[in-house]
DNA sequence: TATTGTTATACTCTATAACTATA
DNA sequence: TATAGTTATAGAGTATAACAATA
């Protein structure tokens, strides 16, 4: 064969269909990219990515049990223990006692776990900065909107356990 | 069930930023969720979504070699050698031999493949019609669009740091 | 000696089940 | 009996290395 291994033949596709017309493979690239890249970025934190969001939504409202926090999450709730442990260990949350059920543990971010958060969220917005960089500033936030209101329904599908959760919140904020 | 699964919880990111607002959280819930749905819609296919993306991509040029066709998806070689197997085994694919270098082979889909491309499109479009529901028709060619760039430019990363290695190796070499 | 494709091995996740302490 | 959290085990998926044929 002639020619460079991988080259000019990225985007012709006029007239027949090719991969990057697909929307699974736009997704899969932008996802592994995207992982990649935050990967790299929070590298120091424990769990990674995946630590970084059970932080942050730790702290974005009261404490909340192990187990509501892995169904917001998508997380199997054997891993959220792992992940739990190293983020305790780190001193970035602390798992309190339930006082209505002594089974139970309330995920608490400590002030070191909200500085992280900060910190990993500058790093973060620079990292996709990059990432959507083919994009305006309009056209950014044109895609978040999308993607987001997107992934707010297929998450309502995909978290079987909604009500469940929404329960949970109700009857700790009383 | 105790109430509505789409409820009230949905979005009051109002006060403290939440993980709805993340971009890697968003990713990640619409991934999951296309290919979960991609996976059933595929169920019958050898390799599943990756088998398809196999095809489609085999399909939409002259035959190339499976080294070309691994680096173009980001699929290991050693997985491609199963991927193949399986597509040749249900005949929707075919290994030829490479006249210019007798290492190598050729992947040629099958009238029986490109019949089966057709058949599989469809049943995507149908459900990709499910996964961006929450969207107008505007809205998901918008968001489709968007999509495309950016996987366009992260896959040309990812090709580009391919290509530094190959040109490392040419440097090295001379 | 380097490269294509294959095969075999090791490692990393994740899912599953079992166990405790409570309810 | 069922549930929250933990621990242990098994399976799937992936990466790594070794191999044969060819360049």
């Amino acid at each position: 064969m002639s020619g460079p291994l991988v080259g000019p033949e990225a985007a012709d596709c006029t007239a027949a269909p090719c991969v990057e017309d697909d929307l699974g493979w736009a997704l899969g690239v932008v996802f592994r990219r995207y992982v990649k890249e935050s990967e790299a970025v929070l590298s120091d934190l424990p769990g990674g990515p995946r630590g970084y969001q059970v932080l942050t939504t730790a702290g974005s409202d009261a404490p909340r049990r192990q187990l509501t926090l892995a169904q917001q999450l998508s997380i199997d709730r054997t891993v959220m223990t792992y992940l739990l442990d190293d983020l305790e260990e780190a001193g970035l949350v602390e798992r309190q006692p339930d006082p209505t059920d002594r089974r139970a543990r309330l995920i608490a971010v400590t002030d070191a776990g909200r500085a992280r958060i900060e910190e990993m969220r500058d790093r973060l917005q620079g990292m996709e900065g990059q990432v959507l960089g083919g994009l305006t500033d309009s056209e950014r936030d044109a895609f978040r909107s999308l993607l987001q209101r997107v992934a707010m329904q297929a998450d309502s599908v995909e978290v079987q356990s909604a009500c469940d959760v929404v329960d949970e919140l109700q009857r700790l904020s009383t």
